[in-house]
Formats: C-alpha cells, sequence, structure tokens
DNA sequence: AATATCAAATCATTTTCCATGATGGTCGAC
DNA sequence: GTCGACCATCATGGAAAATGATTTGATATT
C-alpha cells in the first residue's frame, strides 16, 4: 500500500468523483482511475461502485475511509515530531471562539511570539463545534473553546472564565424587558455557542427569537447601538461600548453568565515543543 | 514519505545495520542505504549516526520511530478492516499464558473453531507483561492476562477468575513448612505472574527462595513430584497430578490465592468481526 | 606499520513503475 | 440521434528504484 495511492483514495472519496480528485491533486484523470484500481486489486476488493450519476463508497471503502484519514495525520505528526528539535519553532496552529480571539488573544500572543520568535502563530477562528472537528482532524494543536467538552480524546484545561452579558440599546431596561416580547437577536454565526444560552433565557422570561447572523462582533454592537435588537457577549468585549455609552449592559444570573474557556488538544497527538511551551506560556499569564 | 521507506527506516533501527535490515527485508544494502539517505533529505534531519561498530538512531531517528510503528500498525488493520465483510473469516490472534492456554483454552478454541471454521487462530503464549506489549502493538488481538491491567488504552473484561494453589511434593506439609526455610521454587519463565506471588507469600512465612526457571508445566510438575522444590500454579492445572498422588495440593488464603484473568485488547484497535464474535463466544461459554 | 575485515557509501546499469495524453465506451439529458 | 459528462483503457516517454560491483572508512590483528 502506498501513501500516495491513500492519498487518491481520499480525494476521490471526499469528491466523489475521479476527474474532480483528480484536478484536486493536480493530476490527470487516468492517473486517479489506475491508481484507484491498483489500490482496489491490492486490497482485494472493490472501494467504489461506478455507477450513474458518480460514484459512491462501497462498504468496504467506507471501512477503509476513516484509517486512510488517521494515517494521513499520523504521517504529517511523523514529520513535525522528528523535525522538533527541542526548541520552539515552525508552525503552532490555535483555534478559538471570535470573542475570544478579540479579548483574550492578543496580549497573549504577543508576549508568547515576543518570547518564542521562531514559532509561526495561525489562528482559525469558528463555532466550538467547528473546532472541535479541527482539534479532532489535527488541522489545528490547540483550541480555545466554551465548555463542555466531550469525549475522552481530547484533554483540555479551564484556562479563564468568561462572564457574559446581556447587551441592549443604552436605553432599554434589563432581563425583564424581555418577558414576552419577540426580539431580533444577533449572534455571530448560526453554530455559535452563545446562541443556545441566548435563546435558553430568553425563553425562560417568555419571549421569543428572531435571528440575525453577523460576520464581526463590531458589526453586531453597532446594530445593538443602533436598536436593531439585543446580543449576548462577554463582558470584555462589550464594555468599551459602555464605556461609549452606545450601548447598555445587564448582567446575568451567575448560573447563566459564567462560561470557563477550555484550552483543548488531541490526548494522542504529537505535541511538539511550541504546543508544550504555548500552554505553560497561557498557564504563566493570567488571562 | 514513503511507506516502503518507513518499513526499511523501521528494520534498520530494528536491526541496527543497514546490512542485516537488507536481508531481512529481503533486498541488496545498497538499496537500504539508499532509503535512508532520502528519507533523511526529506525529512531534512540525519536519523542515524553511522559510527563506530554500527549504527544509532539520532534524537530525531528515536522521535520519528514510535510514529512509524503506528503507521505500520495502522496500515494492517486497514487492510484488515477493508477486507472484513462482516463474517468471521481471516486471522485472529490470541494471546495467553502457558497455564491459561493449558487449562482453559482447549475447549474454548474448539467449539470457536467449530463455530467459525473459517477463522484461522493462532495462539502466542508469554508472560502478562509480554502479552500487553503484543496487545498494544497489535501483534495479538486479544490476550487472557490475569489481572490488574494498567493503561487506559486498554479495555479488559474478566472471564475467569483462577485460584492459584500451592504445589509441593506428596509428603511435605503446606504452608507452615514454608517458615524460615530455604526453598527452591520452580517457575515457568522468569517474568511469570505467579512467581511475585510466592514470592511475597514465601517472604511472609519468613522464608526464601531460589528459583529455577523451566520451559513447560508439566516439566515443573514433574520436578516437584520428584522432589525437587515447589511451586504455585492453578487448581485445574494441578489436579491430574494430584489425583495420580504424584503431587500435593494445599490451598492458599482466597486474598492470595484468587487470580481474576482478564481478557484484553487495544481499546482503539479495530475490532474484527472474528474478535467480536470470539468475545459474545467466550461471553456464552462458562469457562 | 601493514593488512585483514567489516560495514556503509557511491556509481553505473538495468528494470520497473508511473504520469501523461489520446482514445474508446457507457449512460443520461436534451 | 447526438451531445456531454464521466470513467476505462492503452501506448509511451521519463523518472525513480533495485541491483551488483566498487570504493571508502574505521577497527582490530599480527
Amino acid at each position: 500500500m502506498d501513501l500516495t495511492d491513500l492519498a487518491t483514495f481520499r480525494a476521490v472519496a471526499f469528491t466523489r468523483s475521479m476527474t474532480r480528485a483528480a484536478e484536486m491533486l493536480g493530476t490527470v484523470q487516468s492517473n486517479v482511475t489506475q491508481r484507484i484500481r491498483r489500490l482496489e486489486a491490492r486490497l482485494g476488493g472493490a472501494l467504489f461502485d461506478r455507477g450513474r450519476g458518480g460514484i459512491t463508497l462501497t462498504p468496504a471503502g467506507l471501512r477503509l475511509l476513516p484509517y486512510a484519514e488517521r494515517i494521513a495525520v499520523l504521517v504529517g505528526e511523523a514529520g513535525a515530531a522528528m523535525r522538533d528539535d527541542g526548541t520552539a519553532n515552525g508552525p503552532l496552529r490555535l483555534g478559538s471562539l471570535e470573542t475570544t480571539a478579540a479579548l483574550r488573544l492578543p496580549g497573549l500572543l504577543a508576549s508568547f511570539s515576543k518570547a518564542y520568535p521562531a514559532v509561526d502563530l495561525s489562528i482559525e477562528t469558528g463555532t466550538a463545534a467547528e473546532l472541535l472537528v479541527a482539534v479532532r482532524a489535527g488541522r489545528v494543536d490547540l483550541a480555545f473553546v466554551p465548555a463542555p467538552i466531550e469525549g475522552d480524546d481530547l484533554e483540555s484545561r479551564v484556562v479563564v472564565t468568561e462572564e457574559l452579558v446581556l447587551i441592549t440599546p443604552p436605553d432599554a431596561s434589563g432581563l425583564a424587558a424581555l418577558a414576552g416580547c419577540r426580539i431580533k437577536t444577533l449572534v455571530l454565526r448560526i453554530g455559535c455557542a452563545y446562541r443556545a444560552r441566548l435563546e435558553r433565557l430568553v425563553a425562560a422570561e417568555g419571549g421569543s427569537l428572531r435571528v440575525m447572523e453577523f460576520g464581526t462582533i463590531d458589526g453586531i454592537l453597532g446594530c445593538v447601538a443602533a436598536g436593531l435588537g439585543i446580543t449576548m457577549l462577554p463582558r470584555g468585549v462589550a464594555e468599551p461600548w459602555q464605556r461609549a455609552g452606545r450601548v447598555a449592559i445587564h448582567a446575568l444570573p451567575p448560573a447563566d453568565a459564567m462560561v470557563p474557556t477550555h484550552l483543548v488538544r488531541r490526548r494522542d497527538g504529537f505535541a511538539s515543543t511550541a504546543v508544550t511551551r504555548f500552554l505553560s506560556h497561557v498557564a504563566a499569564a493570567s488571562l
């Protein structure tokens, strides 16, 4: 079995087309066909059903796919492990919620980057669910996500606890005003972790929600300031806007408000020196 | 990175010689040299120190080796997973203590083999520690080992509890006779799991041990019968010899005597249909 | 010091393998 | 029917791998 064959297999499974897999891999269709056929011959069974309108994985192919993924991840890590010479260098891929990125990371990354200039930091933002997928797939080394983390293949540590607050236009009253109303709420992304909390809270007060999705935090706050709706964000993100008098902040009952942020990583993944250093850097810094 | 390169790397690391690695792989030395050099060039660092009297792994090579092993295991399992069509067939590799193999397995294997004739059973015997290594390395699918099992990468289930008994020549008295004596004991292998118990027991009575190592259970029992020393084995193994009047069996206090035998497997390993069937077969059978 | 020995590196040659582009076949849409 | 999309097949040039012979280097032996 050849690693190139496995990569080809993954590409075909992903695109469900040999032709598209070929261009994804930067090669020609006949090459893909040949590799797949050879792989099938070697393994002694069909991996794809060639049918009308594209090709689909056979049961055997379905069983092989997760192994192909795991092997690909492992091969990538093998190279990283070998290259790691005990000094913190190379890439360090972080994942984070947009709010965490805006609120907590700038100072942290600046000091870490100053301490370890040889590390290439990169940050990917997304919802908690997306980040966990990325960690599991090995696309990011570490991710900051709000609890809870399920699954024993991941290892996590609470690094900071955010206080979520309700954010309204400056003239609105607090939580009580939610009762019975039909309120427009503004969220960052559809899968946003804070959204569920906001929905629960509003529902508990007898209100109901309409949701608007935004791409940026400033966009949300700007619209709240303009009276378009309400939102729920960490206190630190909203405070500058409050001080400017553009929005009002309303504290929530602690049971609803406190969200621990975990720094999570794959348990069986390779912990590069850069990862190790970052973990202790986070532990030493007070976020 | 090529899988063949990784295989040659493993072979060289294992044999600590390119020449011997070559013959292990069925190729020529120059080929091995070239592959290693190419691998080193691609990964950007030396894997071996070519020094006086053979070659040794560099730190980078040491870091790479466990990945090479894991990838090799995974590739093997990938093939098995793909081939598995839901019927129990193909190889099923079991590990067991010699005593368990003699006492518990014959009936079990006979009935399983009759129920699933397409499964190729093979058994490897060794000490508990050796068996756990074999399970972790993927050399065996399932192993029968005495407790305790440590590590959360393994999954185990108690399948039977053995009663260990003290075995002496027919004319000897029981445990009390150990006090203050210097006794020759007979064990199967140096790392034998029962040995530690025997030592503890004798030490508690104020005796001390000299150990003789044997290759077979019958060898041990024969020597005990001949008055050469004492041993400790599961009751079932010794009973035929007792009935023949050749040895005496002395029960031990239950706290020392009862040893649960676990059936253990890798948690993240691929459970072939044959493995699944064997597990339920064991659960159904009364050992 | 000369040399025998052993293992790895190097080199030239043969062989194998692979990517490519062209072509053919099949199925569905129009 | 014909066109378009898609995969299979085939021949070929080129690249990479395996091979056997040779060289280099280190070590032990006398």
